[in-house]
RNA sequence: GGUAGGGUGCCCGAGCGGCCAAAGGGGGCGGACUGUAAAUCCGCUGGCGGAAUGCCUACGGUGGUUCGAAACCACCCCUUACCA
């Protein structure tokens, strides 16, 4: 029950139209999945995610495993009917803790966490992350691997990147979930040529699909975008590929015009959590006290149902009373904003209108030249 | 009327002889956030000055003690609790 197709090429770019499907639905490529670690996307309905024709979001292995654990997922027959949501899933791995998560220890059989619940010793493995996926039971799981901090020399970055080999092995063999498909991770750090050897590696395994990480880790924009050019070449075109953890319009942009179909990101969420809005001419935080008065939408052009109802005056007001209700509104739209930038961006494709998008989208500064 | 406390920066509140322009909150102002240990985190918040171990103004008021006072003393004003 996994079948990805190509619908259309762009034939400007390496960008294309695909169509995904998963035993839980179909869903067309480029996708943004929002982030929702702990079997919610935080301060959302999954109602609202219906809305607003979200077709896959993320859940996490790590934080799911520590609680509310295995045995309680089980029981509710798995993570969809947990928290009722039963379009597709993909669930991360555990591996980006690694690379966040500070006290560990990476050894060659896995990774030594102190749980951060209680501090006693987790060993994360590629079997027990296999085993907590199919627990799960994601529509897509990942390969447990290595995030390595940008700090990390290249001799490091090279052995890791055989650990993250030899993990994806693993899980290949320990994964056997029917209506699971696994994808596995890319790494390679801030080096084209241990990137290319990552691809060759992971590619060699046969996959559903490929992931990029590793990117977007504190390393510049140009950085990102030479990587990502460079591994690309090396990713088999007829698979889905997702660059893990991007979700700012300029790297979207960027990765769709380097093929890539899926991405994730924390940040509209996050963000709408933390009072700033995502608009078409760049972000604004409510927060601040200009805002006081404003009696209009975030933006004028943006049609969700938060910009159709409330001002930013009130907006403002909620954030600075820390009023929940303004987390959710200010969610919901940066949510918006987020998926239907990136429904212009299929469109775009399908219109072979792509490269005239990009440059709408650097006139009115949504996207920033330098990047460029 | 009696007894026992209190009055500190926008607000609450610590400080009880020098290290005090004064802890810590709150509020205000600004910012960050990219496979979520994140409804989190980080600055700034008396005035002047580019800055200083610099100057000015400030801990209810007025005097005093002292080299030095938000802190000690005297009186005054205001206030809280209990008793009458």
């Amino acid at each position: 029950m996994f079948k990805y197709e190509i619908l259309k090429k762009s034939k400007e770019t390496k960008a294309r139209l695909g169509k995904l499907s998963l035993p839980h639905g179909e869903i067309f490529t480029p996708v943004f999945m929002p982030v929702g670690t702990n079997a919610t996307v935080k301060a959302m309905w999954t109602d609202d995610l219906k809305d607003l024709d979200v077709g896959i979001i993320l859940g996490n292995a790590f934080h799911l495993y520590l609680r509310p654990g295995l045995e309680v997922i089980d029981s509710f027959n798995g993570l969809h009917n947990f928290m009722k949501w039963d379009r597709s899933i993909l669930t991360d791995s555990g591996g980006f803790q690694v690379f966040s998560i500070r006290n560990k220890k990476v050894e060659e059989e896995g990774v030594k966490i102190k749980s951060p619940l209680d501090g006693s010793e987790i060993f994360m493995t590629p079997e027990l992350s296999m085993k907590i996926q199919m627990a799960l039971g994601s529509d897509i799981a990942m390969a447990f691997d290595e995030c390595v901090h940008p700090d990390m020399d290249e001799k490091y970055v090279e052995e890791s990147i055989e650990r993250t080999y030899n993990w994806a092995k693993e899980c290949k063999n320990y994964n056997n979930k029917e209506n699971q498909s696994l994808f596995g991770i890319i790494q390679g750090g801030f080096s084209q040529e241990l990137r290319k050897k990552s691809a060759e590696q992971i590619v060699s395994l046969d996959f559903e699909g490929y992931a990029i990480g590793g990117l977007s880790v504190g390393e510049s924009f140009p950085v990102t975008r030479k990587i990502l050019d460079a591994v690309m070449k090396y990713v088999p075109e007829d698979k889905p590929r997702y660059i893990m953890g991007i979700g700012t319009p300029d790297l979207i942009i960027s990765a769709v015009e380097n093929g890539i179909d899926m991405f994730d990101c924390v940040l509209p969420t996050r963000m709408g959590r933390h009072g700033t809005a995502l608009t078409n001419y760049g972000k604004i935080n409510l927060k601040a006290g200009k805002y006081k008065f404003i009696n209009k939408p975030i933006d004028e052009e943006c049609n969700c149902k938060v910009c159709k109802k409330y001002s930013i005056g009130y907006i403002h007001h909620l954030f600075k009373r820390d009023e929940i209700f303004g987390k959710m509104l200010l969610t919901y739209h940066n949510l918006h904003f987020l998926l239907d930038f990136v429904k212009k961006v299929r469109d775009s494709i399908y219109k072979d209108e792509f490269l005239s998008f990009k440059k709408e989208c650097l006139d009115k500064g949504l996207i920033t030249l330098e990047s460029f």
